[in-house]
DNA sequence: AGGATTTTAGGACAGTCGTCCTACGCGGTG
DNA sequence: CACCGCGTAGGACGACTGTCCTAAAATCCT
């Protein structure tokens, strides 16, 4: 039963690397070096490359699955749910100045290259959109619940495409605030009643 | 002098192949085919790879500048010429929503490869970044114009990934209105008095 | 301990990549 | 017409890729 423990370590070490290089530029052999495999062996617990990266795919998505289901546990109010994402951009700023957004740098990638998962990872964006969909709903959004969920997705692709490329800290924060501000507009709770006018423009 | 138009021709079947399979995946071969011309015989005209990559940054960067030329001669108001980069991702909605935005597809693929030309690719933000900043300047702005210039940016990047992952249409005029309505906030013209406070959050 | 099974190492493979070299074709000038 | 030089074609090169194969090693079960 060791092949499973090998199988994981194979799963985490091209996740990581596949984050920090991309897919197509990331060997087999560099992931043979880091995993201190044979290359060779590979093909024992994986056919192919395309297995490997749906491997770190179904991984990834099972990871922040959990995620969202503890943040469902941790906090009851929707809208701090909602916050809890946003401030995802803050709290991994590290990694996402040095190499962008996991999911939307992968998705890019994949789509470049025509490369048949792409829709698996799009899956990653799906998940988010969906639970934050399910959020905005519960406070009463329920007709442009979508349409909020996806400028969240967008503003944490638009902040996280820029602090990779200008490594800009305080543009991280400063757009985490600006967001926040604009979330109280559609939080029930200590910000009065939420407006019935739909999304406006705003920060 | 039939060299320079060689040399074009390779620079702009590079520039769409590029933007449409990725740097790397782009093969020399791929581009010789797109150009009617032999494999080896590309050396005449460029050293290297990297060489053409460096001649198709400064082609986009010199288009870019141009069209940042026009916009100035055409629209006096800086508050219009901001609108008219904002309207950018409508304009070019069928290529983003296929292949994404050119700058910030390249700027992070590069990233992750660690290709020495990432600063060079990196200036075609700053440029847009540069500009805008200007335009919020001159619309009273001063000591927030930077910041209103990256959300803007911010923006434009976050729509575009979005709108490549999701294929959606919708929602670039969605979040395009949104823009403009946040805008609005900070254009001194039909709008009364720009705010002194700062930039707010919301759309 | 011994045999069966799981896991590994390492090399062979065909293909592709960017690069380089050399010889050929075409144009205008003397 | 002969010549020279710019532009081109096509193949050779070494390195690297993902894939596959086979033999050895490690592990487990009785």
């Amino acid at each position: 039963m060791k092949a499973e423990a090998t199988r994981t370590q194979i799963v985490e070490a091209a996740d990581r690397l596949f984050y920090r290089q991309g897919y197509e530029h990331t060997s087999f052999a560099a992931i043979a070096e880091a995993v201190h495999i044979s290359r060779g062996n590979f093909y024992y617990h994986f056919k192919s490359k395309d297995d490997i990266l749906r491997a770190v795919i179904a991984a990834r998505l099972e990871d922040r699955r959990r995620m969202l289901t503890r943040w469902e546990a941790e906090e009851a109010d929707p809208a701090a749910r909602i916050r809890r994402f946003v401030e995802i951009v803050a709290a991994n700023r590290a990694d996402i100045q040095n190499y962008g957004c996991p999911v939307g740098t992968m998705t890019t990638e994949l789509a470049k290259l025509g490369h048949p998962a792409l829709d698996e990872a799009g899956g990653l964006f799906t998940l988010f959109r969906t639970w934050l969909r399910e959020q905005f709903t519960r406070l009463g959004h329920r007709e442009q619940a979508d349409a909020l969920a996806m400028h969240v997705l967008a503003f944490s692709q638009g902040v996280a495409t820029l602090a990779h490329a200008f490594k800009d800290e305080d543009f991280i924060h400063r757009e985490v605030q600006r967001m926040h501000h604009w979330l109280s507009r559609y939080s029930a709770g200590a910000q009065g009643t939420a407006p019935v006018d739909g999304p406006r423009a705003g920060t």
